[in-house]
DNA sequence: TCCCGGATTGCAAACGCTTGCGTTTACCGT
DNA sequence: ACGGTAAACGCAAGCGTTTGCAATCCGGGA
């Protein structure tokens, strides 16, 4: 059996309670026996009982994350795996514990999440997408749970804690920096808008259109459902327009690859006949050719700073949801070519 | 506050311990009072306190996933994001909790499993990677701690659990389907052959050579030990040489695409001038042009076998170390073709 | 000298569940 | 009719912490 909290009291000569007290730097315990303590803490490799303690103080320090359903084509994107990585240091060094959460759908997981509140084993949830209209969320409300999401709120905006990029800004940057080329024929291509990244990033490319004086063409603005296989027709109608755009904006690296083959099959080269900038940076904007000019909007740092402020607001019931925002920065590669 | 087994208890008029007992299924229950209890615990909505339970069963029901240290470059592999999914779906069932560990370095991730260990924070380990002297092994096998491998054990290889693929297999048949199509001149390319799963890739391509005749060229069996940046030597040397290999078997997706990155950089096109086939058959394989010919290794079910195997373990302490192998196949597409 | 207050520390009752063992009840064989 | 047995259930002692409150000690002021 492991070495409690008895083993340590009795080896320093105090109650267990004292123990107990001095590893939460109780004040009324004097510095000499903390001392005391602690020697005998670590003498024995006492460390405390995790079960025990969370019983005792009504808790469970764990968080669980919530990943969407497998269902969704965009599941294997690494953005999710980073976050993950961001969330789990942080919960490491804290002493927290996180549990992933999925299912084949979105029954299954509020199955999953129901059953893991009411039998207390997690503290709080973190979302890690965002979309309209999410069941999830919706139950995370109704229930008045502790909730943190990384994106833009939707629903319930003004009380939900969420960490986000600034999507609007990264969005008009990317336009800026394209214009700034020479671009004037400039087109966005999002995944699904209902995910409020890519609505967010469509929104400052149109800001920065107009604020150019560009106009908005219907026609320069398409949104694919999933990954598009080979042939998708909305995309090849535009890069096959007579009027095609110089440019591109694309929500995401694993779009702006399966963008990048689309161009090959209807032999555009990039970026000589077409500019590419997407978003997020991940291992595929390293991997294709020509390399991708991408967006990186921390993944991992979203992640750290989600684990931090769920573990303040569990730590700290009545704090104000706030918001936090992670910086992105544009990292030029080899997609986009100056316009004469 | 929650409902707890008391209240049930109450309702149906039995003791607490007539509850709990009926919740493991107990024989020693009638089935009549078995069933009074259950619409009890019904119609309540009772769900055992996970805290409690574990308490006084010491245990904790939660299972750790070690993840690479980030430092590597593989660190993004969407291979991690399926396996843990499937760890999660499994563990979701039976009511596991799951909690990924990293760390910048090895300590980091070492200092956080000792850790855990020691207050009573996890039952047992999965580690989602295999490779040559690693010290969390030895760690793990020193401490006498519970874990499963996903991939194949090396050190202390007998005594334990793991799930891997057959990779020696698997490497045989990527060569036999490339001798098929009248390819002679195979190469392999291979990460870092201290991971597992890449040494046994490329012994199953040498074994599948020899066994055909063909000669194990030493120039033809290229190992880099990270993802290739633009112009990595080996490869181009490999690309350009006056006898280059008109296939090439690559030790996994990720890989696959550097290579097709140095293919256009030197000029060779895809199938025409060189056939690639690859593993994993993730994302990346799909994305591409031409997508890539994989070896698909079931990586979700990779995690499902992991997370029943621990758990089992842990249910069971006695058990065996039984070995899993998980089958794979291979997946046709574009990036293989005939030869005359 | 006595009382009081502050600073330290210990007591013991939770927290909600599990489980070895004892008790009760019913039934069987002799 | 009675001891014996097995089935079904309850008692109560944990599991290792936390924490409100009581207890103790000490110094200082009256």
């Amino acid at each position: 059996m492991a070495v409690t909290i008895k083993d340590v009291a009795a080896l320093a000569g105090v109650s267990p309670s004292t123990v107990s007290r001095t590893c939460k730097d109780n004040p009324s315990i004097s510095e000499e026996t903390k001392e005391r303590v602690r020697r005998a803490m670590a003498q024995l490799g006492y460390e405390p009982n995790f079960q025990a303690s969370n019983l005792a103080s009504q808790n469970s320090r764990t968080i669980g994350i919530i990943l969407p359903t497998s269902a969704r084509d965009a599941y294997e994107n690494p953005f999710y795996l980073e976050a993950i990585r961001g969330i789990s240091q942080f919960c490491n060094h804290r002493q927290y514990i996180n549990t992933v959460i999925t299912g084949k759908d979105e029954d299954e997981v509020l199955q999953a999440m129901r059953t893991m509140t009411r039998s207390g084993q997690v503290d709080g949830f973190i979302v890690l997408y965002s979309k309209q209209q999410d069941p999830v969320i919706d139950y995370l409300c109704n229930e008045g749970l502790l909730y943190v999401l990384i994106g833009k709120a939707y629903q319930f905006a003004n009380q939900t804690i969420y960490i986000d990029n600034d999507n609007l800004l990264a969005g008009q940057e990317a336009t800026e920096y394209l214009c700034q080329l020479g671009h004037r024929k400039i087109a966005y291509l999002g995944s699904d808008s209902s995910l409020m990244f890519s609505a967010d990033r469509k929104s400052g490319y149109q800001t920065a259109l107009l604020r150019h004086g560009l106009p908005l063409r219907e026609d320069y603005c398409v949104e694919v459902p999933s990954i598009p296989r080979d042939g998708d027709l909305l995309i090849h109608r535009l890069l096959q327009s007579d009027d095609r755009p110089t440019a591109i904006i694309v929500s995401d690296d694993i779009l702006a690859v399966a963008l990048e083959r689309s161009c090959i099959a209807v032999g555009l080269s990039i970026p000589e006949d077409l500019s590419i900038i997407s978003f997020n940076n991940s291992l595929f904007a390293r991997l294709t050719s020509p390399q991708l000019t991408s967006i990186d909007i921390n993944s991992c740092q979203l992640g750290i700073e989600a684990a931090s402020q769920m573990i303040n607001h569990i730590e700290n019931p009545n704090l104000l949801a706030t918001k936090i925002i992670v910086p992105h920065y544009l990292i030029e590669r080899d997609s986009c070519r100056q316009i004469s």
